[in-house]
DNA sequence: GCTAGAAAGTTCGTGCCGCGAACCGGCGGT
DNA sequence: ACCGCCGGTTCGCGGCACGAACTTTCTAGC
């Protein structure tokens, strides 16, 4: 199989299981994207706009909604008056944890029918892809190798 | 990095480029998929949404819009005057060709850093994933690799 | 200081997407 | 001949993503 073929078809594989586990957890994928993403710290509109890559008017949108459902709230900056800054409620907080965490453990358990060498290697390669390509950070990789103290 | 994170994070960006190449044929991302999925014959309505892992309802819309914009044409199947076998126009399949090669590169380019051996390991271990997950066939492997004629 | 413009966000209108519930007509077993 | 299943469509809903136009605030340049 194609290196392109695989991508795109691991990509579709990954993305069911990430939309399942949202619907789950009461999320849409986006939102539950957006949880992610904000997990470490806050972020400005515009900012987010880049990590997802999304414009400014969509985010405006997502963080309505997600506002809305308590998950997410807007802070004044208090650098900049015309800033926002959207930071996880508590409630986002837990959701966002319990999320993280069910998404992960799907997600690794796809690759359950590789040793532990090959998903080394696996992890390895796209984690160069990734580099290379400048991907923003919108997943996290908190305990994601609590790894084997070997 | 963990291998969650990583095919998350890889599948982010593989889907990002899917629908930049979409966008920039004129399609949306799932129009392009339909389209590949149709490339090498017609499919009935709840066989695509199998294969999609889309609602039936959804499957209406998708095929709706794409036969608007010229792109499938709804058959009868001649076995089942219930059934309907969506097919390629061939203004359909021409798109459809066009835009499966220039997604194939541009995905495969994404790998570009990546040596040779590399890459065959990292295609290798996706496969399995994909082949021990029974991901559909979404996206097609034909000429993959027409590579190198080293 | 003042003003021109850039930057941060929002609003609005549009089209696409995905779903479930309800529905219709053909198919098939009994 | 009937009744249940199956393939598809319709409808209504909410979410998503975009670009264009707009408001407010910040910042450069003079």
């Amino acid at each position: 199989m194609g290196v392109a073929t695989a991508l795109v078809r691991s990509s579709f594989l990954v993305n069911a299981v990430y939309a399942e586990s949202s619907r789950e957890h009461g999320l849409t994928p986006q939102q539950g994207q957006l949880l992610c993403v904000l997990m470490p710290r806050p972020y400005g509109m515009s900012e987010l706009g880049g990590v997802l890559g999304l414009a400014k008017s969509s985010l405006t949108g997502l963080v309505d909604r997600s506002a809305q459902r308590g998950l997410v709230r807007r802070e004044p900056d208090p650098e900049d008056a015309r800033a926002v800054r959207v930071a996880l409620t508590s409630e986002g907080a837990r959701l966002a944890k319990e999320f993280y965490a069910e998404t992960t453990r799907r997600v690794e358990s796809l690759a359950e029918n590789l040793d532990e060498t090959d998903r080394r290697v696996l992890s390895a390669l796209l984690a160069r892809v990734v580099f290379d390509n400048r991907v923003p950070v919108v997943f996290m990789d908190f305990g994601a190798v609590p790894p084997a103290q070997s």
